[in-house]
Order: C-alpha cells, then sequence, then structure tokens
DNA sequence: TATTCCGATAGTGAC
DNA sequence: GTCACTATCGGAATGAG
C-alpha cells in the first residue's frame, strides 16, 4: 500500500473522479472517504484539500499542520469540526437505520501517523472490525489512553494564555506516543483488562452486544410509553378531552 | 509429550517389549533407541539402563551424574563412548548401503537437556531433517557452538590434575550455556552465516548434496582407479607378471 | 534445550 | 502509528494411571 495514497486523494482536481466505494463526500475545502480498513462499524477519513494558507508540506500531518499561523490552524480545525458533524449525522443516521439506535462517534486524530497527509477518523466506538487485528490498531483508538487525539483537546490546547503549554503539546513527540501502542489491552469502555487481541476481541462484542440489548429494551420501554399516552390520549378524546401530544424525539428513561 | 518418557524406557525390566520403531538395540547397560524427532538424517539415543553405582536420580542428565564419584563416571563414560562406537558402525554402514558414502556423526550431550534421564546423541552431522525447525534445534547441535559437548570433550575434563578445571566445567551453568542458542545462525561447516532457519535449511541441505556429489566422483575416480589397476593387472597377467592388488578400502587421491 | 499451540513481536517490502 | 508476509520469540499445556 503507498504510503502516499492519502495525499494523492486530496490532491485530486477533480474528487468526484474518485470511485464511490472510495469516496463519500467532498466539497471545495475536504474529501471524506472511506477507511479501507475499517476499524470500527463505521469508519472515516475527513482530508482537507491543499489551499490557501497550507502548503501540500504544512498539511503532511497534525504536528506540521501545528507549526503553521496559529490562529490560522485554530479556524482551520474549527471548520473541520463543523464538517466532521455533518459526517457524524450521516453516520448517526445509518446507525438508526441499520441497527435502531445510534452509538459513539470519535472525531480524532492519531498522534503520530504512518500516512502522509493529515486525516481526521471519524470512527465509531464499538470498534468491532475484522480489520482491527493487532495491539497496535486498537490501542490507536482507545479514546482515554493518549495516542487517540480528539479534535476538541487538540482545540483545547488553543484555548489557554500559556505559549509553553501549546509548545508542548504540539511538540506531538513520536517517542512518547508510540509507547503508548504497546500498553497493555483493556476495554475502553468498563477497564477491563484482557489477556490478548482474540480475548480484547470477544470483548469488544459482547460489550456492543449488550449495548444493543439495552438500546432495544429502551425503545420497548418507549414504545409502550407512547402507546400509553397514545391509548390515554384516545381515552381523554373518548372522554372528550383532547390535546396529549407524543414527541417522535422523547427518549424514555434509562 | 511427556518429559520423562526416556526414564521410563531406561527403567523397563525387558526393554525389548518396547516397539521396533521406538527400540534400536540394546544390552545389560544400556538400550539404544531412535530419536522421536530426529534432527539429522540418522539420529539415536543412548540411555543407560538405572544400576549400580548410580541412581535413577544420579542418571537424570549429565550435570546431576558428574556430580558423583569421578573415577566411576570416566569409566561409566568410556563404557558408552564404546557403546556408541557399535551404534556409529551400524549408521555407517547404513549410510554407505544407502548413500554410498560416509560422512561424520557426532556423539555427544546437550549441556542443558529439557527432557529426564541422560541422554547420550548420536546424530549424523548432515543435520537435513524435517524436524530440525528452529534456532535452538540448529544450535543444540552445532558441533563448534558449545551447546554440544561431544563425548571426547567430555572426557577431556577428567584428563587434568586440577580439580577446579573439572569443577567448572562440571557446573554446567543453565543460564551460560542457554544463551548460545540465541547465537545467530552459522554454518558449522564453511561458517557463513545464515539469515534464517528456512535460509539455514536450504544451506545446509546444498552443502549435503556437494559432499554427496564430491563423494560421487570420487567413488568414480575410485573406480577408474581400480580399472586401470586391473587391466594393468590383465596386461600383466597377459605380459606374464602377476602380483599387483588393490585395496577396497583405497581412496583416492583428493 | 522434548513438542505443539497460540499469540505477540519484529523486519521487509510494497510502486 | 498503512498492510501483508514471513519468521522469530515467548509462554503454557502436555501424560499416565
Amino acid at each position: 500500500m503507498s504510503l502516499t495514497i492519502l495525499r494523492s486523494y486530496a490532491l485530486k482536481t477533480d474528487p468526484s473522479t474518485l470511485p464511490p466505494t472510495i469516496l463519500f463526500s467532498h466539497d471545495d475545502h475536504h474529501l471524506v472517504v472511506f477507511d479501507a480498513f475499517p476499524k470500527g462499524i463505521f469508519h472515516f477519513l475527513l482530508l482537507p484539500r491543499v489551499q490557501e494558507p497550507f502548503s501540500t508540506a504544512d498539511l503532511s500531518n497534525l504536528r506540521s499542520l501545528l507549526k503553521c499561523d496559529r490562529d490560522s490552524v485554530k479556524a482551520t480545525l474549527e471548520q473541520w469540526k463543523e464538517d466532521a458533524k455533518v459526517v457524524v449525522k450521516d453516520i448517526e443516521d445509518e446507525m438508526v437505520r441499520r441497527y435502531g439506535f445510534k452509538w459513539d462517534i470519535w472525531v480524532g486524530f492519531h498522534a503520530v501517523p504512518s500516512m502522509e497527509h493529515i486525516h481526521l477518523h471519524i470512527v465509531s466506538s464499538d470498534l468491532c472490525s475484522e480489520k482491527l487485528k493487532h495491539k497496535k490498531h486498537y490501542n490507536s483508538f482507545h479514546p482515554k489512553l493518549g495516542f487517540f487525539l480528539h479534535l476538541d483537546e487538540v482545540l483545547s490546547w488553543f484555548d489557554t494564555e500559556s505559549d509553553s503549554y501549546f509548545a508542548t503539546m504540539a511538540k506531538l513527540d513520536k517517542h512518547k506516543y508510540e509507547a503508548l501502542l504497546k500498553e497493555d489491552l483493556s476495554c475502553w469502555r468498563c477497564g477491563l483488562s484482557q489477556k490478548n487481541m482474540p480475548t480484547l476481541k470477544a470483548h469488544l462484542q459482547t460489550e456492543f452486544d449488550e449495548l444493543t440489548k439495552k438500546e432495544k429494551a429502551k425503545q420497548a420501554r418507549k414504545r409502550k410509553f407512547v402507546e400509553k399516552q397514545t391509548a390515554s390520549s384516545e381515552a381523554q378524546e373518548v372522554s372528550k378531552k383532547p390535546k396529549a401530544s407524543t414527541s417522535s424525539d422523547h427518549e424514555a428513561e434509562e
């Protein structure tokens, strides 16, 4: 696999020439592509197109980007955040369509990427995927380990008076972050340590199955609640008292 | 596999009850068994039977044996050397029968064995075998590395005035010898270092093939030499001068 | 250094 | 931290009665 494939996508004059198996969406500022090796049920990459004020080299990775003009970078990251929200919404719609419920979606960067051209991961928190094979795969997406840098976390680096704090964070020391990938396996959700990858993967599947079960139960309760409301409403109607309403966004109590 | 299987063989009241796939030969003092995982074309184990003056524990391994009365041990090892010679002769006969020539056979101990009951390896120097799979397999038989202790080498430890030298050698420090098994791979014959086991195994096969070719050529030369002698002898006979003889043991010049 | 099974680890090559 | 391939390294169980 080419280490510059993402850059070649981002440099496309006309992204729509990319096949739909690769390209999810695009506009003047970015492309969203399907991760070729999704580490969760949903996994996209947001690729900024090369344009002012940044050069191809600036957009090589997060570290190179953070060396650019601080205000420009902050504005850009905030724009990406908005762009990612659209993708997240699309994913959530698809979650509901396919699974009947929504679950967390993480948006962030790898502290030390292997492929050229900065790419913002948009990945569902199930982490259930055949392509998630190695410890480094898992640890690179563990939301609390430190290697996965949530976009909001990176944006928070800008919210400080201290230049030195920003500089420290922006350093992204390769050696330090790579060490994180060798940490012992533990479930990001329940914290239980896992002996090896097959065990971890089975556990992640169990967690997702249990989440599914809970959500189904929640919806069953919700349905019953709605039915009751409806029955009550009809009863009211029978007793000639209209006005009770049910919201389709209503969430049953946890 | 049981780690005490060899001991169970050695303790057999009647070794001949062992199947011929396991037992090669035996007498009052020892059994010779086929190594279940031969690391060369020929690979036998000489197992001493448990008898005076040694206990089962004394015969656990070379280290335990060398703690016993020095003269008794020396005499015993010398006996084993004689016993092994018979096996070596049998192997050489089979080499000639199957391959048309003989090659080196090594007789010695592993400095740190894994299986209970001392076993003297009698193994052909080709080291061509499907069962030779790992670096530790190869290094444990490398004749110059130090882990394989040739019987003559062990006997030489007894040929010194110095008790401390003997004591030092007899210690057989596990940690020190185990480290040898991790040494880089190199051909014991030509010294060339080998990158990995598949490479080494291919190289060993090549070495053996070349040895075979050389021996065949040697024999062709020898045959020609014999034919010449015979022709000469016949010529002499024609010219009425008998007496030229050919030795079947004659080796053509290298 | 008994084997075998499983899995982690390490190096490479990829156009 | 791209993957896929190959090989090595590392632990654990192993059997028999």
